[in-house]
RNA sequence: UGAACUGCAACGGCGGCCGCUUUGCUUUGCAAAGAGGAAAGUCCGGACUCCACAGGGCAGGAAGUCCUUCUUCAAGAAGGAUGUCGCGGGGGCAACCCCGCGGGAAGGAAAGCGCAACAGAGAACAGACCGCCGACCGUUUUCGGACGGCCGGCAAGGGUGAAACGGCGGUGUAAGAGACCACCGGGCUCCGGAGCGAUCCGGGCCGCAUGGCAAGCCCCUUCCGGAGCAAGGCCAAAUAGGGAACGAUGCCGUUGCCCGCGGCGUUACCAGUUCCGGGUUCUGGCCGCUUAGACAGAUGGUCGCCCCCGCGGAAACGCGGAGACAGAAUCCGGCUUAUGUUGCAGUUCGCUUU
RNA sequence: GGGCGUAUAGCUCAGUUGGUUAGAGCGCCACGUUGACAUCGUGGAGGUCGUAGAUUCGAGUUCUACUACGCCCA
């Protein structure tokens, strides 16, 4: 496995209100000081057992349609470089303040110290596919 | 040559790797296209769509000097002109005049209504506080007058105010006053001339009687039917089958209101029209929808080089930093607001040289 | 995306056709009353009227632009 050759679908999307309404009343939150993040893990009965993320970035958080884009695009350029090491599972961000202004590695570095902590990373389990790797 | 301000124009370029949206094709991929001058605010106008008509009146809204051009329903833009206001300079005792530069929601104040706090005597065809002058009475007297009271005349001076009912000099008078005169200013549905026109110039008349505010009401001229792509059209599915109004001098729609116009039918259940409620939902799909065209929303990430700045260095170069304001959602045009760098043009100021 | 509305004291609101010093209730502070508290009484503080510009002699009020917040749509 390689970081950096993947692509991202709109399967891989959260799409619907049910989703996003789904997540926030029965996620798991997880804060940082960039996002708080909302997993659920994969639903059982799903065959095709996909990670699927979403993004609330509202105007609240700041006015500037472009701050947020930005944000926006961030973290989705983050998942389509991660996602092979995260466990199937509901991914829901919401970026925080501190956040605007980051730079891509520094996003990377937060959400996988986030989710590691959540236990949704493979790492544990596909150590030796990434020593081989590396 | 430097700084400030204003206006206009362009916005980082090239390449590697990975990736996104749409379209096309010979479909495990390839090719093409993929944010802005403001995409913003939603302040306006138009296209387009619907409301069975768009007709009339009232209300409401927008615009407002003149000419030309673009545009053209209307707004709006550019250039020039006129008047006004502000600043600077000059003239004049002053009122005011002349010249230069600059600003813009620049119609009408003798159609009418309204407003002007406080101060001040008086604030709109006003006004006698301090004053000036005269007659009479009283006191006093150095016989010039002074003081007090009362009656009357006076808008010249002081003082108040944002604004005090033309300015200045003279004649005149008891004192004064456009009461009268010269000059200046002002007004006129007067006359003549110039100009397409706003308007200007000259003459005459008016002694000056009606000054300010219309981004106060209002009046005049021109224009505007309403709602807006969540407009609207087609298909499918699901839920409910509940409540209210309506029986033609009635209800609903059409514009906020009226007229007018259109729809609804008479057996009171059913059915119908409209409204409310309920259900479904980022409306389920497609069209509208676009040589960008999404519908959880694409136009990105990273690396290298060249541009810009700072530091070190003779240089090559090394290190660090910065590239603003900001992201389409039916489309187009205008206005306003946010803005860094570079280039060009204009104005002002400083320095140097001639 | 489109169409509207609001902003005045810590909170909820008044403020007339522009006019002197912007008010009311609740809250807050001090004093009095009480052994103490509540209640009550007296007094007081607290306002760049959301921001900026314009009109005017003079803007909470009129006009323009901006900011923040809120409502509606099939």
């Amino acid at each position: 496995m390689e970081i950096g050759r993947s692509s991202l679908r709109k399967q891989e999307k959260l799409r619907t209100r049910k989703d996003f309404e789904a997540l926030k009343e029965h996620g798991k939150a997880c804060r940082d000081p960039f996002f708080t993040v909302l997993v659920r893990a994969a639903v059982p009965d799903d065959p095709v057992q996909t990670t699927r993320y979403g993004i609330i970035c509202s105007r609240k958080l700041h006015h500037s349609a472009v701050v947020r884009n930005r944000a926006r695009r961030l973290i989705t350029e983050t998942f389509r470089l991660c996602k092979e090491i995260i466990l199937p599972c509901s991914i829901l961000v919401i970026p925080r303040r501190a956040m605007f202004g980051a730079k891509q590695q520094e996003v990377q570095e937060h959400l996988l110290r986030t989710l590691k902590k959540a236990g949704l990373t493979r790492e544990k389990q596909t150590a030796d596919i990434q020593s081989a790797n590396s």
